[in-house]
DNA sequence: CTGTGTGCAAACACTTTGCAGGTGT
DNA sequence: ACACCTGCAAAGTGTTTGCACACAG
């Protein structure tokens, strides 16, 4: 589905040498539901030949270089989401996410901006982290 | 400052039983400042004779009975504040917080309650947790 | 006497680091 | 040869639990 080529270009954009093990994880995460978020565990399980710990500086990397963006929903446990190409996020994502309580899992709603807020005098804005819990679309349904 | 009475009146309101220990924990958290969440380990060094696993369940306790509200705002341990008296919130807060990147001090804006947002359909609200990150005014000041 | 509350120690979950060996240029 | 990358093991951090004793009704 995704060519290495394009893969590598992705990484390239963004100034990250393309590593095997890097185009593994990048790759995995494009063919994984682009509104979800994941944690190191999910993806983990996912690419179960891989280190924890090079995942988690893999992660780190992308995160720095702005390829992923990092949510914190409260699980207790970090989630990351790939960046739309060309995405102007500063690794915190700029839209709200949503945590489901029954399946816990996280959403990333893209087309829902975080609202601008005016901040008290004096406090200045360096990003924002807006996380909605309730219960999925997925989740209710199968309540019924 | 705050009577005995006072105190106990306050933790028999929300059915907690009155002992030595949740008074003492109340009234540090009465005296400290408002608009401020503190997390455990704050409490832990403001309440030395205090064990941490005994602060963890009577937090833990006084949040389960809606007199503290916890805000998670991705520093990786979740931080307390008392509710207003006859505060509406169900254990997360309806305010939205600031985080400061420098001092790490978390805020309450109580005045800034967290917005409405319409959310997809089959998704359903429980809570939501909006923190701020940035600069703090104390620290933006002293950085002149 | 019974149930609740507390302190201590240890388990736990997740994140992060040190180090030694591997890889590519 | 060199800088970068990876896996393994272990340390770190904050949260949570098990258990035995203390205390109040």
């Amino acid at each position: 589905m995704y060519s290495e080529k394009e893969i590598e270009e992705r990484l390239s954009e963004r100034n990250i040498r393309p590593t095997a093990i890097r185009i593994l994880v990048l790759r995995k995460m494009l063919e994984m539901n682009q509104d979800e978020a994941f944690s190191l565990l999910d993806l983990e399980n996912r690419l179960d030949t891989i280190d924890k710990s090079t995942l988690f500086r893999t992660l780190t990397l992308f995160h720095d270089n702005l390829l992923v963006h990092s949510i914190d929903d409260g699980s207790g446990s970090i989630k990351y989401s790939l960046c739309k190409r060309g995405c102007e996020c500063f690794g915190e994502a700029s839209h709200v996410h949503f945590s489901c309580t029954l399946c816990h899992r996280t959403f990333c709603f893209e087309k829902i901006a975080i609202p601008r807020i005016d901040l008290p005098v004096g406090f200045s804005y360096e990003s924002a982290n807006f996380v909605f819990k309730g219960v999925c679309s997925v989740c209710s349904r199968s309540q019924k």
